[in-house]
DNA sequence: GGTACGATTGTCT
DNA sequence: GACAATCGTACCT
């Protein structure tokens, strides 16, 4: 049996809340049916502070849902190809977010699997959400969700949290492919995923996009 | 109005 | 391990 989550779970501050997200259930219903998923990596990420944050330089009409009131979704379109998706976090006014990297599909597979295979390939169930694009592309989250409220009237998206807490280990490293400038990625060990679990996406350092600036 | 670049993924070497 | 794909947003002129 897994409990329902208060909308108060997420009026701290993301990095609180990023790895006691990890082990709970989100499902996604639609006309096509419903996938549920259970969360294995997040990232947090604070926009005041946090060079590697889509609203550090302060809201614009793409990132105010992240200076909106928590428990909403924030989907963002990444190189004009992929759509992924935050939970905001702490209080209106603040841009505090989670970013939901990777997960495991454990009910609803055969929609998952379908959606994924009209983007491409698929060689194993353990790829279905293994990385932040995947993840939306298998759950049917896109930009339309932008804004959606986690908590409202019956909504298509529900986020439960087991009533054992089984725990496996968690563990917290620097962030996936922020490119802060001079590494500042690395300032915000801000990403948690449960230790050892096989849909956690691989790590990548970002993109060295500099050919031979300031080589040494 | 123009341009540089990205919270990624898949494919090729 | 390296790179192309592809387009909206942010920032500059």
């Amino acid at each position: 049996m897994n409990r329902m989550l208060a909308q108060e779970f997420f009026d701290r501050p993301g990095p609180q809340v990023a790895p006691e997200l990890l082990g709970m259930y989100l499902t996604h219903t639609t006309v096509e049916g419903a996938v549920t998923l259970r969360i294995t990596e997040v990232e947090a990420y604070q926009g005041e502070v946090d060079p590697g944050s889509h609203a550090f330089r302060g809201p614009t009409a793409r990132n105010r849902v992240m200076f909106g009131a928590p428990g909403h979704l924030y989907t963002y379109r990444h190189l004009g190809l992929h759509t992924c998706v935050n939970v905001v976090c702490d209080l209106a006014g603040t841009a505090s977010a989670v970013l939901l990297r990777a997960g495991e599909v454990v009910a609803g597979q055969d929609l998952a699997r379908r959606r994924r295979l009209e983007k491409g390939v698929v060689k194993v169930d353990r790829d279905l959400a293994r990385g932040p694009a995947r993840l939306t592309v298998a759950m049917g989250i896109d930009m339309t969700l932008l804004g959606a409220d986690l908590f409202a009237d019956a909504g298509a998206l529900t986020l439960t949290a087991p009533a054992t807490p089984r725990h496996n280990l968690v563990s917290t490293g620097p962030r996936v492919g922020v490119s802060g400038v001079g590494g500042d990625g690395e300032k915000f060990p801000w990403r948690f995923w449960l230790t050892d679990d096989p849909t956690v996406s691989v790590y990548r350092r970002a993109a060295p996009r500099r050919p031979t600036q300031g080589r040494m």
